[in-house]
Order: structure tokens, then sequence, then C-alpha cells
DNA sequence: GCCATAGTCTCATATTATGAGAGTTATTGA
DNA sequence: TCAATAACTCTCATAATATGAGACTATGGC
């Protein structure tokens, strides 16, 4: 369940003991979130000592919290690393306030989204509807393949990076309607990067999406800005008409972004 | 910089290339929130092909992610984790509805804080005065000495428990004022326990803290809930009656909490 | 398309992780 | 308060693997 990165051929593993460590984080899943001991000596086939050797490193790091006798949790270490992120993040500092400003005239909910390797996630959300339930809360993965807040960061990576991903992940970009060739596949997302807004409502139906890209400097592509209505209350105007202004709030944070890395 | 656990007395350590791993997410603080390579086996004083190793497993696994070449910051998997932390946590399904019911009552800033091992932790906030910045954002640890929130968790833990604390960290506690013997520790705490309610303005001096106690079983504390306000504004009697609110409500949040688990 | 820099690979050796089982410490319930 | 019963830790010989030096390869910026 790790995050893959891009250089996605499984090669040897180099240190095998870290990660079989690294791996017992793993385990931890919103189905299974509290794991005995016992449990994981039988998931991991290792010896009773050697599982109390990995919690024993995993608690003293504070991945890991020890609830009771024999049953752990993911720890605090986790919760503070988090606020570190959001505390160094460049885009975290400028984007919030541009999407509290114009939160009336969205009157949806606005995600600021992050590109990470092979994923894209939710880092922030600004919501004035509350009936707008996005799933897209902070730290929930999304296929960069998916949802219009993928898709217009997908548009905007270099050529030679997407050539990279169509060899790799043919299917799923297939599934996904990008394209079952290289040529449709590239022409697809140039014609998204040439609108400079993707829309889409592929994750929920319920909802439509739309998505203007963020850019670190120029032609560095870091994130999006989502803006999510109720599908059956937006117009083919509304659509227009938010689609401007999330292109240009997405400038507008871009500009602030590289102004504050100059 | 890693979290301690409660045995505290520093033991071998039984898998030291993961603890070297682990490491190496330590160096990413809010200060320096970016490490190049270089630096990194600079500091590590390991092989360049060793450092290499590590940042592919740790990278790998999402808790890094590489920027640049040669450039790393926390990954995504951290981002991801929190998310599911706050998805598991039983605390976090209760209590937030329960701070939006009295909002207004409140007028000021109310914080829910978690007990892990040496460390208190805020994990949710509530704000209805702007001008209330707590410093104590989700994530944020603080010493388990001071802050009300910290005070009214260490008054409820067991005997001995507290006992093994004040061995270890005697001069922690005389700095917080809390006794420096233990019949004297024992019994400040004890006057607090019997009261409900912790109230300190020690972190902030222009903000006061009301913290009261949440259980997640008879007994066993597991966290605080606190209502802060700006200290000039508050009489002796908001305090009162802020105090009985809070104690009101820590128990709801507590009544809730046992229900779920039952 | 070149060049500098970043990253990877190989392999012999030193280091360390591992499991079995004995030993120790906590917790529970009477 | 005290057994009884887990839960956890330690020891040590051995198997496994992490390490560094340096040659090699890939990458990306110009």
């Amino acid at each position: 369940m790790a995050a893959d990165n891009l250089s996605d051929f499984s090669r040897p593993e180099a240190v095998s003991t870290s990660n079989r460590v690294l791996g017992v984080i793993d385990l931890f899943t919103e189905e299974e979130p509290i794991w005995t001991t016992d449990r994981i000596i039988e998931r991991l086939q290792a010896s009773r000592a050697t599982v109390y050797r990995y919690l024993q490193a995993l608690t003293a790091a504070g991945f890991l919290s020890q609830l009771a006798r024999g049953a752990y949790a993911l720890g605090p270490r986790i919760i503070e690393l988090d606020r570190q992120i959001r505390i160094a993040d460049p885009l975290l500092r400028v984007a919030p306030a541009v999407m509290a400003a114009q939160r009336d005239k969205v009157a949806g909910t606005q995600l600021l989204c992050r590109y990470y390797g092979l994923r894209v996630f939710s880092i922030f959300e600004d919501r004035s509807d509350p009936r707008i339930e996005t799933s897209f809360d902070r730290g929930r993965p999304f296929s960069l393949f998916r949802s219009s807040a993928s898709r217009i960061i997908l548009a905007n990576l270099p050529a030679p990076h997407l050539r990279r991903l169509f060899l790799n992940h043919a299917g799923e970009i297939a599934a996904a309607g990008l394209g079952t060739t290289w040529p449709v596949f590239r022409d697809t997302l140039k014609a998204i990067r040439k609108r400079g807004v993707a829309v889409a409502s592929d994750i929920d139906t319920a909802l439509i999406g739309m998505a203007a890209p963020i850019f670190a400097a120029p032609e560095i592509i870091t994130g999006s800005l989502v803006f999510v209505r109720l599908r059956a209350e937006v117009t083919e105007r509304d659509i227009d008409s938010l689609s401007g202004l999330v292109i240009d709030s997405a400038k507008l944070i871009s500009g602030r972004l590289e102004e504050a890395s100059a």
C-alpha cells in the first residue's frame, strides 16, 4: 500500500530490514486501524522477538503508539510530521487566503491539490456548501488519471514524463478514457492544457469539478485548484464563468508562489 | 527529536539500520524542511551508496518526496497516514459535534487534546474568536507538565504511572511548579482531579485555558477538552461558568466515547 | 546533443538481524 | 494483596544483509 514513486519497475530491495519495518506501518489501514502483536507476528511470518523489536523501534520513533498491552495504532509522530508539512508548504501559505476571498462567488467547495509522483492529494479544502461531501479531504490520494484535479496536472507534465507514464500505465489510462494509443493520449492532454481547465464528474457523479493548474515556476506544475459544485445545479454558463474564475485564481496563486520563492 | 515513549531509559538499539533510516525523517524540521543528498551524507557520516539506499527506501514508501534532483522533503504518505488517524480516531468522531454545538456559549477557542505517552497533542480545534491564536494547532506537541490540557490529563493518570513519571522527570515537574517532592506532586494533582478542571495561562500568558478530562472508559484518561479565552476579558465568574461548561461537555464526550466502544 | 552532476551497481567483508527458548515484568481477577 | 497468566525482553550462536569503494550509467539543463 506504500506510495509508488515514478520509477515503478520493481528494483531489488536495498535495505530490506528497514523495508520490513516500514512495511509494518502499511498494515494500519482505514479498515484495520488497530493491530495486536500476535496478528502482526502471523502476518509478517517472523518470530516473536523480531516483531517486538520492530514494534519497539516504531513506537520509540512515535510512528506507532501502544493503546494497551499488545495493541498498537498509528502514533503521534505522524500528526506532528503532517503539521510540519503544512507549516513548510509554500502552497498552503499563499492559497488559503485567495480561496477564502472568493468563497461567496464559488458557492461550493474549493480544493487545493498537490502533485506527488504518481498521485494527487487534496491538501486543503474551503467549503461553503455544506451539502458537498467531496471525499477529497486532506490526505486522500487519487490516481493521476482520474478527477479534474489530476487531469489538469497530467496535462501540464513535460512530454518525456508523459511518455513514460503512458508506457507503464497504458491500462489505467485507457480505463480512464484518456486514449488507447500514445498519440491520442498526448493530444487529449494537449487539448486540456490549451483550454487551461479540466472539467470532470468521474469521482462522484453527483458533483462537477473544474480544475486549473498551479505552477511553482514557469512550466513546473505543482498542483491544482478545483471548484466543486452540485452537478444538477450548474448551467453551461455557470461552468464557463466558474472555469474563468478558477483559471484566474490559480494564476494568482502561481504568481504569489513564484514571488515567494524569488 | 523522535517522540519518547514511557520507558524512557535508553535501551540498546535492536534494529539499528532501521533506526538510522527512520532517523533520516527526523532531519526534516520546521527550520530545515528541505535536505540535499550531499548534506544528508555529511550529516549521517555514511557513504554515498548507503544514503542513496536509505533515500530510496523512504521515497518508495512515500515518507520522503523528491522535489528535484538531490533535494528531498517530507512525503505524501505522512499526509495520508494523518488522514487515517483522523478517520479512525473515535474521539474525532464524537467530539467535534459537541464542540460545534456550544461554539457561541464558549465565545473563544475550543481545543481537543489527546494523550500520547509523554506528550499531549492538540488534535482538533473549533474557533469562534479569531483573535485567539492558540499555537495549539493540530500536531503541535506539548509537555505533559505544562498547560491546562496536559495537567488535567496528568491529574487523572493512575498513581503507579505518576510515581514513575516523578522519578524520571523530577526536574521538569519542579520547573512547572508541580512540586519538588513526591507527596507534594501527588497532592497537587489530587486537588486538580477533585476539582475536575485545570485552569492555566502558562503557555501563552495573554490567554487562559480551562481543561476537563475525557475518558475512553472509566478511569482511563485519553484526552482533554479545553476552552481558551483572552485572559483580560474574563471575570472570576466567567471562569466558574466556563469551567462548569467544559466539565459537562467533556463528560458528554466521554459518555459518547464509551457508548461507541460498547 | 553534449557535459556535468546525480544516481546505481558490484562484490568482498564487516556488521547486524534473527529465532529459540529461558527469564522477567506487568496486569487481571479473586 | 497476591497468585496466575499473559505480555514482553534477553542471550547468544548463526545466518543474513548492510556497507563502502569505485566503476559505471542515466539525466537534465543548456
